[in-house]
DNA sequence: GTATGTGAAGTAATTCACAGCT
DNA sequence: AGCTGTGAATTACTTCACATAC
C-alpha cells in the first residue's frame, strides 16, 4: 500500500509503479542524475547475469555508493522497492531508465570531426546507450562529404536544416576553444535543446537550454593536484 | 603584511607568496580544485591578453563562479589578492599553477590504443598543461610496435619495465569495459599513482592511489534526463 | 573609494536510525 | 527476521556581509 507522495503544490496518491504524472517533482539534487546513470549500468550487469533481486545494500557494494545514498536516491522518485525483501532488477532498471528518458532513442549531432571528434563518433558507448549521432558538421572542406562510421561529413551550414529535419535534440561540440561558444550558438539557433561540450572553456546557453562540459585536461589537472599535494610521497 | 595560517595541529606565519612548505593544509573540499583549474584558464587567457589585474568579481564574470566563491576557494590556499585591488593575473595564475603542480611535466601512460584511445594521444590539450603521453600499451598484435604521434605502441608486458623507466606517475585507462580493472591492477602494480580511467565502470583502488572516472555516457544520460524531466516542453 | 579575506548564516547533500511493512 | 522509505541529525558547500587594509 504505497503512501501519498508530497508534491509542489498539494499532494496525491501515487500507484506503486512509478510512470505516473510526474508527482515526483520534488527538487531533485545536481548529485542523483548522475548516480542514478550508475546505478543502472550496474542493474544491467546484474540483469545479464540473471539475478532477480539486490538490496540496496548490495547494489551499494557494486556501485560504490551508500545504501541509505541509494534508498534516498531512488525515493525522490517513488517506491521500487519490496520491504523486506530488496529491489527487483528488471523492475528498478526499467524505472531507471525511464526517469533517465533512456527507454527511446536520442538523435543527436556532433559539430566537429578532428581526432576527439571522430572518436566519439565511433565510440560504441553512446549508441549502445541509446544516443545516435546522426549527423556530422566540419567546416574543414576536405573532409565535407566523406562517409564517416555510416555518416556524412555536412558542412556546418547545413546544421539548421538537417537538425529540425532529423529532430535532433542533443549536439556535442568537439570543436576547438576558439570555436566553441559560436559552435554552441549555431546549435541553440537550430533548435536544439541540450549540449556536452569538450572544448576547455565556459560556455553560456539561454536558460532554458541543458548544458554539460566534460573537460578532459582538468581531470588530469586533479590528479596532478592530488598528487603534488594530497598524496605526496613522504 | 600577511596574516599567519591556522593549520591542523599548530600555526606558523607564511610567507607572502604561496609556495611554503604545505602549511595551508586544512581540509579542501572535493569541489574546489576543478573551479582552481578553471580559473587558471581564464586567467590563462588574461595575461595572454595582457591584462594584468582583476578582481574577484571579474573573475567571476568570466568563470561562472560567484565572486566570494572565488575569494574563498583561494583563501584555503594562501592570500594571493591586494587588498583594494584584485589579484595580479600573472602571479594569480603562477600560484594556482605551483597549488596544481602544473609547475612541472607529468609523464602519463596511455592503455588501450582503440578509438578513444588514439584520439586521447593525439589530443593537443594534454601535452598544453604540462601532461605528456609518453607510452602507449595496447594488446592488439597487429598495433605492437608501431609508431603514433611519436610514441612506439606497446604491448601490456612491457608495462611494468616502462613505468618504472620513465617515471610515470598518471595513467588513463582507455579499454573497454572487460578489461578495465584488470589494466587498472596492472598499473597499480607497476607503481602508478593517479589514474583517468574512460570505461564506464567502478574501478576499485587502493587507498592511496588517486582515480578519477570521465565517464562520456553518463553525461548524455543527464542531458537525457533533463530533456525527459525539468526542461520538457509543455 | 574599493576589493580582499573570513567568520557567520544559509543551503545542499549525505548519513543515521528506526518505524513500519512483508 | 530482513529491508525499505524517510524524518532527523550531521556534514559539506556556498553565499552573505563586513572588518580590515590599501
Amino acid at each position: 500500500m504505497p503512501k501519498p507522495v508530497t508534491i509542489f503544490t498539494d499532494s496525491l496518491p501515487v500507484s506503486t509503479k512509478w510512470a505516473t504524472n510526474m508527482s515526483w517533482k520534488k527538487r531533485i539534487g545536481q548529485t542523483v542524475v548522475p548516480r542514478l546513470s550508475a546505478y543502472n549500468r550496474v542493474l544491467d550487469k546484474l540483469y545479464r547475469k540473471g539475478v532477480e533481486i539486490i538490496s540496496s545494500e548490495g547494489l551499494g557494494e557494486k556501485t560504490g555508493y551508500s545504501a541509505a545514498q541509494i534508498r534516498k536516491d531512488l525515493s525522490f522518485f517513488g517506491e521500487f522497492g519490496q520491504v523486506g525483501r530488496g529491489y527487483y532488477v528488471k523492475e528498478l532498471e526499467d524505472a531507471i531508465s525511464q526517469i533517465l528518458g533512456l527507454d527511446t532513442t536520442w538523435n543527436v549531432a556532433l559539430v566537429g570531426a578532428g581526432n576527439l571528434g571522430s572518436a566519439l563518433l565511433a565510440y560504441p558507448g553512446f549508441r549502445e546507450r541509446g544516443f545516435k549521432i546522426v549527423a556530422v558538421f566540419d567546416n574543414d572542406l576536405r573532409k565535407i562529404g566523406k562517409k564517416w562510421e555510416g555518416v556524412v561529413l555536412r558542412d556546418i551550414s547545413e546544421m539548421q536544416e538537417k537538425i529540425k529535419e532529423e529532430d535532433i535534440q542533443i549536439g556535442i561540440v568537439a570543436v576547438p576553444v576558439e570555436a566553441a561558444q559560436q559552435v554552441v550558438d549555431m546549435l541553440v539557433l537550430s533548435g536544439i535543446r541540450a549540449i556536452l561540450n569538450f572544448a576547455p572553456v565556459r560556455i553560456v546557453v539561454p536558460e532554458d537550454i541543458e548544458l554539460r562540459s566534460a573537460e578532459l585536461s582538468s581531470e588530469l589537472e586533479c590528479l596532478s593536484y592530488f598528487l603534488t599535494n594530497e598524496k605526496a610521497v613522504g
